[in-house]
DNA sequence: CGTCGTCGCTGATACGGTTCAGTGAAAGTT
DNA sequence: AACTTTCACTGAACCGTATCAGCGACGACG
């Protein structure tokens, strides 16, 4: 009942447990015959390697960890974390490394399991996101020695290494195309301001809109639910000189928009465009579809594993830009100020 | 830069190993005054147990893992997972125990990572998920003898203690809501087939139908996407006697079949009522918000985690009936065969 | 006064791997 | 033939913690 050790197949194998050892690792130090015969031994009383004993010599923990910092409420109805977890976990399993995952509600916290992590030896290292401006994880991590790569823009990660993508770029597209459909006010419903990229849009949106002529460009702050999403859009469409167009910084916010300006009989496009963020299966299953910027969550996370584990292995750092998020129109976009008509959304 | 141990400890306090090791696990075996000496010194050097360390003498690992088995496209969608993940890690925080997640594609990998895992010692336990009928992970993980509980209906979990919640129960209350609004034919879009609670569902929803008069009560299955739960609830209301009233077994094909029908130009819940499950963020969102079955996945999450504390700690067995379900009417449910009128949809 | 029990602590060992220095034998070199 | 090198392997140390047996001192008790 008890697991089997390198004792026992060095015992029946004849030899010490120290060529069992290089046996197994594949090191220098033993006969290709005998090689295979400790395999063989191994194999069949089923022996696996003690990570604890092999990580007390090694120091070698084989799991890398991930904190994610927002309230529980707003967390599962964010696809983009689960995305992100799949992308981490495809290029984990490769190197049968393990993901460590901490769900808390504040920074003091997170800072707290990473200290707790490290000390312990219980990761190797960690994927960092969310990242805040002037972002109090950083400094903590870096002075812990601890490898870690960040999602976010390199402009805030300090020493760290990040993984991130140009949302100017995508953000210049979305507006140049509601702009070429002629929309001269333009609303932003925008995440949380405590975020790095947030701010990052909110200033890139200011300038975009003054380059393409758009006139009037407010942005409203959430917290990303629905429910602060469908009260921005609320306030944004009700106020004198309503916008023709809102850009929301994710789905479930843009999905609340939508149904928001359903329910004050304006028309979604016709009306009002929308455009959403992250592009989760629920910008297609509403109507009409809702035209997104999307970008592939879970390639963000294989990279930011890759990364994490490259650090590791060999110390080797350097950010790495990733897959450009892209403008995808669907129905929810049109021509500003069309008339009110019978409009086939999709 | 290396991490304090109990040696340096020992060093700095003038005793030996075995009295830190004592002291500061709150053994009997050190007086008071040295007690608080050692944890003084602990403290100021920043000392944390190692974890492999530990685990290697005290064969615990403080760790428990949870693996998710279905394709990550569907995984995001599901605010159901995060959810639990947040319950468990409340739990989890306490005991400063940790997580490991695993996301795999089918059940062979989930086997084999139960068996790694447990095989090198990573895992004190397991949370075992989405429970399949006649479930090829119960008996190999009763073989494993690792500490594991499952959540689903202890009808199919083996020896494995189980946190479960009724179904049948706020299945019938769901049923019988919609009988009494004058519903004689009655529509339900289920999960996976695969899995033991879709099958529970399945029956129950027949019987209970039968018992309340519903004479209509077609069953379709899907992989709860919403495009498919969109295409299911398509061809349910193509047919010629179609339903006044669908049940769907998540959120997200609620919502995609609320899509649907509205653009079919059916009125909800005027001509066609619609509930959904789980009461995500994302019922009261869309317009008319969904009437719903909610229950408390946190809370179920948390039950199940304290279950297998509990079993690794003591031994201690026994399956636990969590929070009850509940049917929470909204606006998508209305008395059946109405006019087409103006309804006010909340 | 002698003995026993308890307290507070020490020293050693176990846990299951990795790794390094050493060793005897075979092979290669000059 | 004498020497070095390589190979295949052994034995022991080591990682950081838990735990157990033992030991001296002290107090209680008969």
């Amino acid at each position: 009942m008890k697991r089997p050790t390198i004792a026992d197949i060095a015992r029946r194998a004849g030899v010490s447990k120290g060529a069992v050892s290089y046996a197994l690792n594949g090191q220098p130090g033993v006969s290709a015959e005998t090689r295979a015969r400790i395999q063989a031994i191994a194999q069949e009383i089923g022996w696996r390697p003690n990570v604890a004993a092999r990580s007390l010599s090694g120091a070698r923990a084989d799991a890398i960890g991930l904190v994610l910092c927002r309230p529980a409420r707003f967390l599962g109805v964010e696809p983009f974390f689960m995305e992100l977890i799949s992308g981490i976990e495809g290029e984990l399993a490769a190197s049968s490394c393990a993901l460590m995952l901490q769900v808390v509600a504040d920074h003091e916290a997170e800072i707290a399991v990473y200290r707790r992590w490290w000390g312990e030896g219980r990761v190797d290292g960690a994927i960092l996101v969310d990242l805040h401006t002037d972002d109090p994880r950083i400094p903590v991590v870096e002075r812990l020695g601890m490898p870690a790569v960040v999602t976010g823009h390199p402009s805030g990660t300090g020493s760290l290494p990040s993984v991130w993508s140009d949302e100017v770029a995508v953000l210049r597209e979305v507006v140049e195309y509601l702009a070429a459909l002629g929309h001269r006010h333009i609303a932003r419903v925008a995440g949380l301001p405590a975020l790095l990229h947030t701010r990052i849009r909110d200033e890139a949106f200011a300038e975009l809109c003054a380059e393409s002529g758009v006139g009037e460009h407010p942005v409203v702050h959430t917290d990303y639910t629905g429910e602060q999403g469908a009260r921005a859009t609320r306030r944004l469409l009700s106020s004198r000189a309503r916008p023709t167009a809102i850009v929301y910084d994710n789905d479930i916010m843009a999905v609340a928009g939508l149904s928001v300006a359903q329910e004050m009989r304006l028309d979604v496009p016709a009306e009002l465009s929308i455009v959403g963020w992250d592009d989760s299966p629920l910008s297609q299953v509403v109507r009409p579809s809702l035209t997104a910027v999307t970008r592939d969550i879970p390639a963000c996370g294989a990279h930011a594993a890759q990364t994490l584990l490259r650090l590791i292995g060999s110390g080797e750092t350097g950010s790495l830009e990733g897959p450009p998020a892209r403008l995808l129109p669907r129905g929810s976009t049109a021509p500003a100020g069309r008339d009110r008509t019978v409009s086939r959304a999709m």
